[in-house]
DNA sequence: ATGTCTCAGGGACTGAGA
């Protein structure tokens, strides 16, 4: 079975490319971030004649998140239902596949260290940590993966300039602790496990040629509990998806797992 | 070296967000 993990930065604008690498990559799951479609404009036909049903959190103009599926989809969640406080960007969508609780996560980026997005983007993930300690605690027996764009490259390893990058919204040691803390209710980032030494990257910037220097990060992440680990096989960053015309500024990120 | 891309409003270009 392969899941994978993609922010299109728009659905509609990257619709051509999106369904020629789900014809390339006939993964069973893909989780969108940044499709930029209020529910109503998403292109289910499209995605339906590709083979998937298209489980949809949107809003207009930014965030909105998505869960494609070739396989049956149960107890589906949008944003964060269990807490009391506003929850009005759309930037998290929960679905069970496969016996698997996936969680698809937009987290906020945080414009500026200084300023009032980057305390939203802390306290965001502090909710997702109290959102996914609740899941996690409600059923250990469960496989559970959670997966997105993180927008934090964990460590110095995924960051090709670490230097140019340290006082930054997505390398602060700020938001590596805030997202060190949420893995350590007992989330495995399964990437790194599985390729320890690698350098690899999800996102390059559109300006400064960023791709062509390589000047990437790796802030597309996914992250399982201890049980699903143990039977992941192999995660792949299908960098090539970065080139030719129109392409998305990240890449698909996709784990296969035995069963 | 904030150099690109996307969306919305409004009917060409600007601003916001990333």
């Amino acid at each position: 079975m392969q899941v994978a993990t993609w922010n299109v930065n728009s659905v509609r604008a990257r619709q051509e490319r999106l369904l020629h690498w789900l014809r390339k990559n006939p993964v069973d799951v893909l989780c969108l971030q940044e499709t930029k479609v209020i529910d109503n404009d998403f292109p289910y036909e499209e995605i339906q004649s590709a083979g998937y049903e298209a489980l949809v959190h949107g809003q207009k103009t930014y965030n909105g998140v998505a869960i494609l599926t070739r396989l049956p989809a149960k107890d589906l969640q949008k944003g964060f239902v269990d807490e009391s406080a506003d929850d009005l960007q759309a930037r998290l969508i929960v679905a069970t596949i496969h016996n698997i609780r996936m969680v698809c996560v937009y987290v906020p980026n945080g414009k500026e260290l200084s300023s009032e997005s980057f305390q939203y983007k802390l306290n965001w993930l502090k909710r997702l940590k109290t959102y996914l300690t609740r899941q996690v605690d409600a059923s250990p027996q469960l496989p559970f993966l959670i997966c997105g764009d993180f927008n934090v490259a964990p460590t110095d390893q995924d960051v090709f300039k670490p230097d140019d990058w340290k006082d930054s919204v997505l390398c602060h040691e700020s938001i590596r602790d805030a997202l060190r803390d949420l893995t350590n209710i007992g989330l495995i980032d399964i990437f790194r496990r599985l390729n320890p030494e690698v350098q690899a990257f999800s996102w390059w910037d559109y300006r400064m040629l960023a791709f062509p220097k390589n000047n990437g990060l790796r802030i597309d992440l996914i992250l399982t509990n201890e049980l699903l680990a143990k039977t992941c096989s192999e995660v792949k960053i299908d960098r090539d998806e970065r080139k030719g015309e129109k392409p998305s500024d990240h890449v698909p990120v996709i784990l296969t797992i035995e069963s």
